[in-house]
RNA sequence: GGCCGAGUGGCGGAAUUGGCAGACGCGCCGGACUCAAAAUCCGGUGUCCGCAAGGACGUGUCGGUUCGAGUCCGACCUCGGCUACCA
């Protein structure tokens, strides 16, 4: 145990005689909470260190889009988390680097200008003051000087220059492409913000039209995403849904020839072993080769369908699962054996995955054999479990690897073996090759909103007068032009009005004195998408490390200094798309050279969410939400911390119970009673001591295991054994507040100026324990025969097997048993059981 | 349909490596203090049988491995989250 930490020598000292003659004060955390608080800003007691000789530790929370509601119950889950580690790596030596900021870009507050033409600025200006009342109110310890705001002029002008070094690149690129265009909304939606069809937000209906779009080439580093992914130490479950997300598979790409026209169908498989088997091929409906390949006699049919699938939403197509689709009336070759297959389109066929088109094999793959089944097409198998054919006929597809059949000069061959084979064979005729298909798409990176970072990005305009003036003109967008870097950052126009408007060029096409300028005698328009909301997150815990660098993002050293990130705590509704986004631009600024690590979070863990008292997920509707407000006020934030902690494990799913809340505060209210007996001249006795090692040892490993629940409880002991004495050892108050502080901060920095200590408490060396002091002398171990408890014996802690024996035979119950049989086998785990068969 | 996670008292949960199931807290019951109540403190609290000593049963279900299973293996049931025609 650390003994500097004792040092009683200035202040008054607690004597027993003097906390006994003095009342007992009350805990009131309504006094002590503030009176901390206020220390905390005025003594700047977490301001992150700036030296380099002391290991760093970077604690970081996924920082909150400040909502006009406020903070919920969920947020100080996470937060207080992080806290206790920051606190705690603190008291151990640490340098650490614990900071607060605003995700504050977003589609609320534009929502509201719309509504009542307050600007967006003021609204988020508003709610910031909100979530930092409430995050200072609850005692956590960012570094305040460090805080970021996405949207403030300083961080949006590193957030554009970020940008302008993808599109040097060649990363941001424009695209005509079919968008999620939201009437509702006025806007594109990412394929990501459509849930079962419709907006993520507002749940507003969404079509697809073709549009101009800026796109962030993220397919460009799709295997670097997926292999550093074996490098952090994060849930396997998030690990595999971005596997899943980049979705990374091998195959061949192979050409069929179209009987009659000069014409090539490519597709991509991941089973080129079944070629003999493809009796026919499918094109998704938006294919060119459509136009082409289909008959007279079929167009019209053909025209139906595609029309059709046109139409349809990405709802209507999830909704029903059924294969539809129709003969083109043309034909394909396949390479391997110059069969002639029927060519038909179907919406099952993705026009954004592979090529747009599938070689069906339905023995052995079930969407095909579906559609096999559904048009009347025969069913070829080519690869067996057993090496023959089957005797009857499919009754489903058969999509597991085996050896081939049916299949020529290929046949006997293990599918692994066969796949390689054809591969080759293909590429030596010209007619395929090897190829790798990703599932995850290049990002649509603009959005037709104002509130949100303008894409610094102009272009040339062609125009007899004043295009301001509604002047006719052209804008070359084919030429896009970079805003210079010292230009950023590019600023929002003042607008009177946000409303959508009609014109998917976005809001910002209607501040025409905003968009058009000229430069030489020659108009230029400005780029009027903005960023989407992801654009802030993508670097915010970069910025944190050099905050107010007007020279650069983030100087290189401190990059080096204190990433990647060695704890991000947050929501697991992130799991794909904040960090993936994240993931990538980290890798883009390590090419860069601003960044040294490969990756941005070492360590990630996902907090559960806390459900209502019934069990329910917590909603306005259900009027079970918990304001931290109200908590606050009622048991104080040292009560609401410790409660959050101790509901249950970190990542659980947990509900609210406010009973169990008023038992943490009458846990803390016991902490204060006794410290108010704290006696600096008693001494703890052989059991106080061991119990204090062994809390000791607890607590600092349940912290460091994020198992903050069992931590709590080991304190709750040793208040509890701490309440049974006469005279209260003063060092084991002072151990109790410590290992107390990181969850409790203020009662924690209470306590520690009542034992006459000087604030704050972490600047002391946390307490540190002997394994020795932990060990009992005695233990008593359980008897069991046959398996079954008959009594127990206590035991020296190093006692043989016959001493065990022996004081078992002392048991009368376990005696009748022995008497009745023979001992037959004795196990006997030292220290922990002795088990006599009969 | 696929992937991931979880099922333990009235409730939240504990048992980190196969070794006393139910730590700690809530709730409930009883007691002290009080004229009384609240607050606080003390004791009890898995279920069943028993006056008791004690015994039987018990970690979603069924089976297996083991001296011994909440923990390991196999099959299944239920709940939650994510994902959903990616060839």
């Amino acid at each position: 145990m650390h003994h500097a930490a004792r040092d009683l020598s200035h202040g008054s000292r607690p004597s027993r005689r003097h906390a006994m003659a003095a009342a007992m004060t009350r805990y009131d955390p309504a006094t002590i909470e503030p009176k901390w608080q206020g220390f905390w800003d005025k003594d700047d007691t977490f301001r992150t260190p700036e030296g380099i000789d002391r290991p760093k530790m970077y604690i970081l929370d996924m920082f909150p889009y400040p909502s006009g509601s406020g903070l919920h119950v969920g947020h100080p889950e996470g937060y207080t988390a992080t806290d206790i580690v920051a606190r705690y790596r603190r008291a151990t030596g640490y340098d650490v680097l614990h900071p607060m900021g605003w995700d504050a870009f977003g589609l609320p507050a534009e929502q509201h200008a719309i509504l009542t033409g307050t600007h967006p600025r003021e609204t988020t200006a508003k709610n910031i003051e909100t979530f930092k009342r409430q995050l200072k109110m609850l005692g956590f310890s960012y570094d305040w000087a460090r805080e970021v705001d996405t949207t403030s002029p300083d961080y949006v002008k590193w957030t554009q220059w970020i940008f302008l070094k993808l599109f040097e690149r060649g990363l941001a690129y424009q695209s005509e492409i079919p968008v999620n265009w939201c009437p509702a909304l006025g806007t594109v939606l990412a394929n990501e913000e459509i849930v079962n069809g419709v907006s993520e937000r507002g749940g507003h209906p969404v079509e697809r039209i073709p549009l101009r779009q800026w796109v962030l080439k993220i397919t460009a580093y799709a295997d670097r995403l997926l292999e550093d992914l074996d490098h952090v130490d994060w849930p396997n479950s998030t690990r595999i849904m971005q596997q899943e997300w980049i979705g990374r598979s091998e195959g061949a790409e192979v050409e069929f020839d179209v009987a009659g026209h000069d014409a090539v169908i490519e597709v991509f498989t991941t089973r080129p072993d079944t070629l003999f088997g493809a009796t026919f091929m499918v094109l998704a409906p938006e294919h060119p080769l459509v136009e082409v390949i289909t008959t007279p006699e079929h167009r019209a049919e053909v025209n139906a369908y595609v029309q059709q699938a046109k139409n349809k939403s990405e709802r209507d197509r999830q909704a029903s699962k059924e294969k539809t689709g129709v003969f083109t009336g043309g034909h394909a070759v396949n390479p391997v054996n110059g069969a002639e297959v029927p060519v038909y389109i179907a919406d099952y066929v993705l026009w954004g995955y592979g090529t747009g088109a599938i070689m069906a094999v339905p023995a052995h793959d079930e969407r095909d054999f579906e559609f096999a089944k559904a048009q009347r097409i025969p069913i070829v198998e080519v690869v067996s479990k057993t090496g023959k054919p089957s005797d009857s006929p499919l009754a489903e597809a058969m999509v597991e690897d085996g050896t081939a059949v049916n299949s020529g000069k290929y046949d006997g061959l293990p599918t692994a073996e066969i796949k390689k084979r054809i591969t080759e064979d293909l590429e030596a005729a010209g007619k395929g090759r090897a190829r790798v298909e990703y599932k995850l798409r290049d990002w649509i990176f603009s959005r037709q909103r104002y509130w949100g970072e303008p894409i610094p990005i102009y272009f040339p305009v062609e125009c007899e007068g004043d295009p301001r003036a509604g002047d006719a003109h052209v804008i070359r967008y084919d030429q896009p032009m970079a805003v210079a870097a010292k230009e950023l950052p590019l600023r929002l126009p003042e607008l009177d009005d946000y409303k959508p408007g009609e014109d998917p060029a976005g809001v910002l096409a209607r501040a025409r004195d905003w968009r058009f300028f000229q430069r030489d005698g020659r108009w230029f328009a400005r780029e009027t998408n903005t960023m989407p909301q992801w654009a802030g997150s993508c670097w915010y815990y970069l910025r944190f490390v050099d905050p107010h660098n007007a020279e650069t993002l983030c100087a290189p050293e401190l990059a080096q200094r204190w990433l990647p990130v060695d704890l991000y705590v947050g929501g697991a509704e992130h799991a794909v798309l904040h960090l993936l986004y994240a993931r990538f631009w980290h890798k883009v600024l390590y090419d860069e050279g601003v960044v040294s690590a490969k990756e941005p979070f070492k360590k990630l863990v996902h907090q559960g969410m806390i459900l209502g008292e019934g069990g329910q997920k917590m909603s306005k509707s259900r009027g079970n939400v918990v304001n931290p407000d109200d908590i606050v006020a009622e048991f104080g934030a040292d009560s609401m911390r410790v409660y959050e902690m101790f509901m249950g494990p970190l990542e659980a799913t947990k509900p609210w119970s406010t009973s169990s809340i008023a038992g943490v505060r009458r846990f803390l209210d016991r902490v204060y009673a006794v410290a108010q007996r704290a006696d600096a001249e008693a001494r703890p006795d052989a059991a106080m001591t061991r119990l204090l090692h062994r809390t000791i040892r607890k607590v600092t490993d349940d912290i460091e295991g994020l198992r903050f629940n069992t931590a709590i409880s080991a304190m709750m002991v040793l208040s509890n054994e701490l309440m049974k004495l006469d005279q209260v050892p003063a060092e084991a108050i002072e151990v109790l507040a410590q290992l107390l502080h990181p969850f409790a901060p203020h009662l924690g920095e209470e306590v520690w100026e009542m034992l006459g200590h000087r604030p704050s408490i972490q600047e002391h060396p946390w307490p540190s324990y002997d394994p020795a002091l932990c060990e009992e002398d005695e233990v008593e171990v359980p008897v069991q025969v046959n398996g079954k408890v008959r009594g127990r014996i206590t035991l020296p802690k190093d006692a043989s097997q016959d001493q065990a024996l022996a004081a078992a035979r002392e048991l009368p119950n376990v005696a009748a048993q022995l008497d009745e049989k023979p001992l037959r086998k004795t196990i006997w785990v030292p220290g922990k059981i002795l088990n006599l068969i009969v």
